[in-house]
RNA sequence: GGGCGGAUAGCUCAGCCGGUUAGAGCAUCGGCUUUACAAGCCGGGGGUCACAGGUUCGAAUCCUGUUCCGCCUACCA
């Protein structure tokens, strides 16, 4: 036996159980030792399917199964890409700068930023970023994640500082970015700023109070609102011009309870004339709502609640209470002089910080926007160019566009981030950005180029201290990869080569985010789409069908799962989801397929220990072998399975893949096809050898190649067969980078289908009759006797014969009217004989 | 309020651009152990395809409406 290499396992004795525990340790070293993965910037034979990869957040230790299978599902298609001949760029990435670590890290350390440094701060997120990084490598690599790890980033290393600190300073040369002073949504937990994408809709129960205005002519009013605490903030009330109720206030002013305060009355289409009483009260201000009209009519500002989300001396004698103590307060002085003339529980909407849960509120202050109002449309269309799978998802991506109302805000009044590259001239308030070259810099500890300012001459400069948005580095990821912000030559090479990338894979809860801001950035820095395909995952759910959280106790944690099932078990789960489906989580679905892999392993086993020492599966072509027409029809059955699972990677539809690998698999190759031929290696006589030697060929190269069909979804005992055996005549390196199975139209034999058909009846009712007669399947017996119906069946009987007889272990195949059990084809009856 | 996805066997899900008797895995029941695999094999039972209409020779599949679940989105203060 020719052998390419001699640390592999002596076939006689292959071993009896997969032992996956130290055979996936042993893999991953190996993958890791030969660098199977790496990405070959230098290589130009080869297409690039560059990966978009998600930067998760090193700052949680939330990981559960789900997020496995979402890596998975994406992993299944470039595992698949790479056999097919692709220069795979797959990087890691973390992303771990900005408020999800800050609300990490303060809460591990119990602290908050108004009670530490920034730099001691800074120093502690830092810290659990390092941890967090290795505890995510360490969990993509045993669960099979075929990134090349050389490809790293930290969404807070330099190479991100610079390239998000050069889209400011690009999309500011542009006029795409501005610096604004106008109400913004704002955290009072985390006092900071925030974007509308932070910003998600909660309900909540509260009160509609209906509260007594006096108009200036005298007339009572009653007002409902769910936020008395603003009432000091009230700048104006409004009513439907339609609503002839209200017409006899225009030209009078209202004045409003406690603050004794006039206000202009106005009218405006939005007011519903069902909605409590049809007038109602506007802050500076209590939602959008109040901002628009503020805004477009040009109202009066009183701002009544601080930064801290506590109100002030605004609101007069409540200054310093928190809304919900200045509420009641509010109440309660109210009901003294009898103006709460009604109260209705309602549930109501409310915005909240998608990281706190704390109800957002407005206030005004100077901050840096990304103009994006002005080119939904651009948006809209990258969007088209792209290939969404599945495609439902696109319409998400599209609601989200249409509704946006605000200019992205990217400042945040926060301390790990990555800093805006800008100064401020503390005389005239020109802002000076950092050169180009200088990228990155920390304006709070750097100083500018210039040492004055340019436009007043002014000497004091002071720093931005705001950092950015986290999203407007991780926007840059496209970019990221690409050395985009980066000049020489080797990075424009690998832009080119890359760029836009072939794949976004990501969860669907991250589309008016990451997705999105992505889509900006490259459509205003290159005017490109980011990447050309886009796949979105559904959640893993628990076993309910509820989403896993720590916080739910519902939370299924993957390095248990693979120590217990191996990690090509869970994987197996992973693939049962169709693309963009929720899944629940299922450890009888582990369990089938670990299953699985002890039946790949078995099967395996069958051909190495039956392999004699001068075997060659290329000594010649397998159409040109003796075939019998099982061996055909195995063939035949391979080859259009193959087809079938290509076309659904090609399309993205992993799953399908899978499933038919898997019927292939168990119900033709292992229940049929080595059922009938196994016999052969039970008689060591002469006139075996050929047969022998035929359906050695045909096991090693179905075997083989349904191998390569399984390697993207398992890829650990796929390896481990393929470099214990397989490698033995094979040339490459690891199976997965071997290629992917070429379609065999020589091996299609149409007849074969129909030919066997006949065969595997006769095999099932032999079954049958077996279990009715309490016979063991492989008892031998002496005679299966057939009668057919259709005559044109006789000679192909007599052809298959020797099949049959291995089939159904009987030593004669005969010829009988005696047979008179029904096989599913009507036209054929067997009996057995003993 | 608008939109999307889902509802198929006891459970988890395929099938859905119309076409024999609706499938798989798990669970369940019966049987089978020297000869790859008992973490196995063989066989059986189990479904008015959410509901109501419609189109059609023919509907789980297409159309309309309804109900329930999940998600996205939304200013009813």
């Amino acid at each position: 036996m020719q052998k390419n290499s001699d640390n592999f396992i002596d076939f006689k004795n292959f071993p009896k159980n997969y032992d996956y525990q130290t055979v996936e340790k042993k893999i991953s070293q190996y993958w890791e030792d030969n660098k199977i993965y790496k990405f070959e910037p230098h290589d130009k034979s080869r297409n690039v399917y560059s990966v978009d990869t998600p930067p998760p957040y090193v700052s949680s230790s939330h990981l559960h199964v789900g997020h496995v299978m979402s890596y998975s599902q994406a992993e299944f298609i470039i595992r698949y890409k790479r056999m097919k001949g692709f220069n795979i760029f797959y990087p890691m990435g973390f992303d771990d700068n900005g408020l999800p670590t800050e609300r990490y890290v303060e809460r591990k350390y119990k602290i908050n930023k108004s009670k530490i440094t920034r730099e001691d701060f800074i120093d502690l997120c830092l810290k659990e970023t390092k941890i967090g990084i290795e505890v995510y490598k360490s969990l993509w690599k045993s669960a099979g994640i075929s990134a090349d790890y050389g490809l790293s980033y930290s969404t807070i290393d330099e190479r991100c500082r610079k390239t998000a600190q050069k889209s400011f300073l690009d999309l500011y040369n542009k006029g795409l970015i501005e610096r604004r002073n106008e109400p913004i949504l704002w955290c009072p937990q985390c006092r900071t700023s925030l974007a509308q994408a932070d910003v998600v809709i909660e309900e909540f129960s509260g009160v509609l109070y209906d509260i007594e205005f006096k108009s200036s002519s005298g007339k009572n009013l009653i007002i409902s609102t769910t936020r008395p605490e603003l009432l000091g903030g009230c700048v104006a009330v409004y009513a439907s011009p339609a609503d002839e109720r209200y017409h006899f206030l225009e030209g009078q002013s209202v004045k409003t309870p406690l603050y004794n305060k006039d206000v202009p009355v106005k009218y405006d289409e939005s007011v519903d004339i069902n909605y409590g009483t049809g007038i109602m009260m506007v802050c500076t201000w209590g939602d959008v709502e109040d901002v628009r009209k503020w805004k477009e009519h040009k109202l009066d500002t009183a701002i009544v609640i601080n930064k801290a989300g506590k109100l002030n001396e605004l609101s007069g004698k409540y200054n310093g209470l928190s809304v919900k103590e200045a509420k009641k307060a509010l109440v309660e002085d109210l009901n003294k002089l009898s103006l709460i003339k009604g109260e209705k529980p309602l549930i109501h909407n409310v915005g909240v910080h998608d990281r706190c849960g704390t109800p957002v509120e407005f206030i005004l202050a100077e901050q840096w926007f990304i103009k994006i109002l002005d080119n939904k449309d651009k948006f809209i269309s990258a969007g088209n160019q792209m290939t969404w799978h599945p495609e439902f998802m696109k319409a998400r991506y599209e609601e989200w566009i249409n509704n946006l109302k605000w200019d992205w805000n990217i400042s945040r009044q926060r301390f790990y981030g990555v800093p805006f590259p800008v100064w401020y001239c503390s005389e005239c308030g020109e802002v000076i950005t950092a050169a180009e070259t200088e990228l990155p810099v920390d304006p709070v500890v750097n100083l500018p180029t210039v040492n004055k300012c340019p436009k007043c001459r002014g000497k004091g400069l002071r720093p931005e201290t705001d950092v950015m948005d986290t999203w407007m580095t991780s926007s840059m990821t496209p970019l990221i990869n690409s050395q985009w912000a980066y000049d020489d030559v080797e990075s424009k090479e690998l832009l080119n080569m890359i760029y836009p990338m072939g794949l976004r894979p990501q969860a669907q809860e991250i589309i008016r985010t990451w997705l999105f801001y992505s889509v900006v950035k490259s459509i205003y820095h290159t005017e490109s789409v980011p990447f050309k395909n886009v796949m979105i995952s559904g959640w893993g759910l628990d076993k309910n069908g509820k989403k896993m959280s720590k916080s739910l106790g519902n939370f299924v944690g993957p390095e248990d799962i693979i120590s217990k099932y191996s990690a090509d078990a869970l994987r197996y789960w992973a693939s049962k989801a169709n693309l963009g489906q929720d899944l629940r989580f299922s450890e009888e679905d582990v369990v089938s397929g670990r299953k699985l892999l002890i039946k790949i392993w078995n099967a395996a086993r069958f051909l190495i220990t039956n392999i004699p020492p001068e075997f060659n599966p290329y000594e010649k072509k397998i159409s040109g072998l003796k075939l019998n027409q099982i061996d055909k029809w195995v063939l035949t059955e391979f080859e259009n399975a193959l087809k079938i699972c290509e076309n659904n990677m090609e399309s993205y539809e992993y799953s399908f893949s899978l499933k038919t690998a898997s019927d292939f698999f168990y119900n033709v190759y292992c229940d049929n096809y080595l059922e009938i031929i196994k016999n052969v290696f039970w008689d060591e006589g002469e006139e075996n050898t050929d047969r022998k030697k035929t359906v050695l060929n045909v096991m090693y190269f179905v075997s083989l190649n349904i191998l390569k069909v399984f390697a993207p979804f398992i890829p650990f005992i796929t390896e481990e067969l393929y470099l214990s055996f397989y490698k033995n005549f094979e040339k490459d390196n690891s199976i997965h980078l071997s290629n992917w199975p070429e379609f065999k139209k020589e091996l299609i034999f149409s007849d074969s289908v129909n030919i066997s058909g006949i065969l595997l009846n006769i095999l099932e009712a032999s079954r049958k009759l077996r279990t009715n007669l309490n016979l063991h399947q492989n008892h031998k017996i002496s005679k299966i006797l057939i009668k057919t119906l259709n005559p044109g069946y006789i000679d192909i009987i007599n052809e298959i014969s020797g099949d049959i007889k291995s089939a159904v272990r009987a030593e004669r195949v005969v010829f009988s009217d005696k047979a008179d059990f029904k096989t599913a084809d009507e036209n054929i009856f067997i009996s057995l004989e003993k």
